[in-house]
DNA sequence: CTTCGATCGTGCGGAATTCGCAGGAGTAGG
DNA sequence: CCTACTCCTGCGAATTCCGCACGATCGAAG
């Protein structure tokens, strides 16, 4: 595929639209609209974040400027962001929890509240028999019966919460692109 | 802090054990035992994962060499990964979900097989009225349905899943260690 | 049709970073 | 004391990053 995307390079750089085109239309109003070689070049870096730009460009095809450009475009509209990730429980945070919440009343304006919850590492919306699930990281356990018991409870409009207690990490992976 | 390791420094090297000692015992068997350098480091990539290794090394009273040995570790033993993550929905992914399953029969061979699936992203093992919880990206809801009424309900020992369809991320963090 | 402005890619040279390797220092065990 | 091991440092050399000027394309306006 890789391959692909270098043989058809210039071809692509003196066609009409080339492959740059949107790939798919904003559902979200604010999606910033992703050509195939932008989604190219985060399946690059889900791989290695920091990868040289070179052997970036010379994987999806172009300079090494390019993709210095693009990289920095993705970074500061915030499409993605490159970042070391570990497992909490290996770094000193002995109780990790997701958490289930029931709200009454505005959903969004709860999860805000939530997301500026430095203890929530995780926050979404969600269709199902909870409208909000949220990913919690702690210290210890008193820490963790703070955060539910007292803050999150505390938050108008959270009817209620259920929990789950994470025991152990088994698979945490960040390579969508490349399946 | 990071003046107060730098000043530390000196007097660190020349100790007897300096801080280089664990920080917490393993629980899983299986930490690697990391010292408060290495978190310093972790902490470091959390905020950028392309930060040059003479900055960390400035900011944790290290070499460069010395970080540079140091994360090549890190990552060699799997304790950090450094990558680039995004929101799914925005990089075309179009139905994400959390499913939480119940098993009879051995837990963990389950969370080895959904693992195996590509489009588990993130599989927990948990305490509460689910024993799993697994979070899976697809393209769409055939996709998605296929997922989780073909595929995960066909592992033996599943015996019951509940579904809940992302809405809309709100929060996506990976700097526990900035806080 | 031409021009203007904006976007995007390329090439280049200098600065900064990464890399590999050869020590030195501390520790544990015999 | 000596060896083996681990971890850090320092230093060239190769590579990469970075800023910048220029060219090409495209849409909109004149």
């Amino acid at each position: 595929m890789h391959s692909d995307l270098v043989a058809s390079r210039s071809a692509e750089q003196k066609g009409s639209r080339d492959s740059r085109e949107p790939s798919r239309e904003s559902r979200n109003g604010s999606s910033p609209q992703l050509d195939a070689v932008s989604l190219a070049i985060i399946e690059q870096l889900q791989e290695d974040g920091r990868r040289p730009y070179a052997a970036i460009g010379k994987a999806v095809g172009l300079s090494e400027a390019a993709v210095r450009q693009r990289v920095q475009k993705l970074l500061d509209q915030g499409v993605m962001q490159i970042v070391a990730v570990t497992d909490p429980l290996t770094v000193g945070f002995r109780r990790q929890a997701m958490v289930g919440v029931n709200v009454e009343g505005d959903v969004e304006s709860v999860a805000d509240a939530l997301s500026a919850m430095s203890e929530c590492e995780y926050v979404v919306m969600t269709a199902g028999s909870f409208d909000l699930m949220v990913e919690i990281v702690c210290e210890d356990d008193d820490h963790l019966l703070d955060v539910i018991n007292k803050r999150i409870r505390a938050v108008p409009g959270v009817r209620s919460t259920e929990s789950f207690v994470y025991l152990k990490l088994k698979k945490q992976t960040y390579m969508w692109g490349t399946r």
